[in-house]
DNA sequence: ATCATAGTCGTCTGCCTGACGATAAACAGA
DNA sequence: TCTGTTTATCGTCAGGCAGACGACTATGAT
């Protein structure tokens, strides 16, 4: 068997960009840089980097979320413990114009992460914080305002999966830290969602649905009012019946 | 702005390999090309090729399903006529030992074509044909009779997106030619889920779902009995509520 | 004429959901 | 201590949809 004959094909860059997303304040956040080089200099830009040349795709993902954050995420499709957040990956995105020095293919991942620490800037970004959604994708519409690269794009696609995921999956525990009460988790769903949800039939919903949470055995007041029950994320990971998001 | 050093990320080979979905005799069925050169030459494997160097992911997609089939694709991503199949990004592999020849990262697409003409062989394939996917997943658990490299694994990614993006859209369309009956498309999702639905339950739920079918005014016979009701797709992509996969 | 096949319309029942009312258990401030 | 506020949790009720299945219709085959 022969190698292939590298001028039978042409040369690709392949990265990794990073969509996080988090809640925190009631709002749907992203995790952005600031840029410390051309092109975007100084602009905000999703996570992300190169692909190393000996290293898996979901790999990289893992390896640049740890740079940027700290955070350990599981990936459900390799197995290892879930002491972290969860990574999909998202999608590809290969327009041969949108990095204009050369060829990048940029392998997009999802993160789901709890409202943890604040965000560590690393790497080739002079900082990185927490943004809400809404106020990065709305600036995209001005020009030269938004997300460098193609990165509003992402960042949207991004953000529709996590609405239409949380939807018929438990994904929305990965916004909870491990114990949490019904009572938060249906505040995740309001923040992705930006809609109020009826807390009695969420309740309903949620407690009956099997699989979906475990009684942790204690309760807690941190949101003030009556104590709440907490609870784990159950075994389930798809959730039948879904939960139904409400009409626009 | 200065160019990338080349010397600073490696180089990498992108290909789009692709998942052709149809429905044959009641099977959901892929499209197989045997391979003619090492590695796994003479072995079955998903039709593909490498992305030229000014061409967007989509659009390689596109033209790689042309050569093999004659199809043309609709990539709802992008304008144009939808006179042929469903088009769509899948997922990208990139395990670095997925191709032993070097590193080559794959951005895989699902396509959802009605039961066409003979597939014809082309390019660096002996020949192709349509198999159903059941018999080329049960092979792929036996040592060297599966699909070469990864993908079988990428066929079952596809054939699950395929199940579960049929139950809250209006894709099973794609699988029916332009015109077609109620009883046609309810065949479409008995042959991709495996199971037997009820006719009548059936009927109601598709005629009930505005957007999903619009009456084409005719009737046919062609699959015997009284005759039915001819039918175009209706412009709702998404089903609210969805079509529901029995339990198991 | 009779049968087999496929399509279409209805009925009934159970379950789920949305829209509430009502109660419980904490804390804050008067 | 009492009262109001906040949050949690349980219950009730009506409407809608899905599964199970009966009934009838319109073709072609024997």
């Amino acid at each position: 068997m022969s190698p292939y004959d590298p001028s039978a094909f042409p040369p690709f860059a392949v990265t990794v960009d990073l969509v996080v997303l988090t809640v925190r304040r009631h709002a749907l956040c992203a995790l952005v840089v600031r840029r410390g080089e051309q092109p975007f200099q100084g602009r905000w830009a999703l996570p992300g980097g190169f692909v190393r040349g000996d290293e898996d795709l979901g790999a990289a993902a893992a390896r640049e979320l740890a740079e940027e954050t700290g955070l350990c995420a599981h990936d459900p499709a390799a197995p290892g413990v879930d002491n972290g957040a969860h990574l999909e990956q998202l999608a590809t995105y290969g327009d041969p114009q949108r990095d204009p020095r050369m060829r990048v293919v940029s392998v997009a991942h999802l993160v789901l992460a709890p409202d943890l620490p604040a965000p560590r800037a690393g790497g080739d970004a002079n900082s990185a914080r927490w943004a809400p959604v809404d106020e990065l994708l709305e600036s995209a519409d001005q020009a030269s305002a938004g997300l460098a690269f193609d990165h509003a794009r992402i960042l949207a696609d991004g953000v529709e999966r996590a609405r239409s995921k949380i939807e018929y999956s438990s994904l929305a525990t990965a916004f909870c830290p491990p114990e949490f009460t019904v009572g938060e988790l249906r505040r995740v769903y309001e923040a992705v969602w930006g809609v109020a949800l009826d807390p009695r039939n969420f309740h309903r919903k949620v407690t009956g649905t099997p699989g979906f949470l475990v009684p942790a055995g204690g309760t807690t007041t941190r949101q003030g009012g009556r104590p709440a029950q907490l609870f784990r994320a159950g075994g389930a990971t798809l959730l039948n019946p879904p939960m139904l998001r409400p009409e626009v």
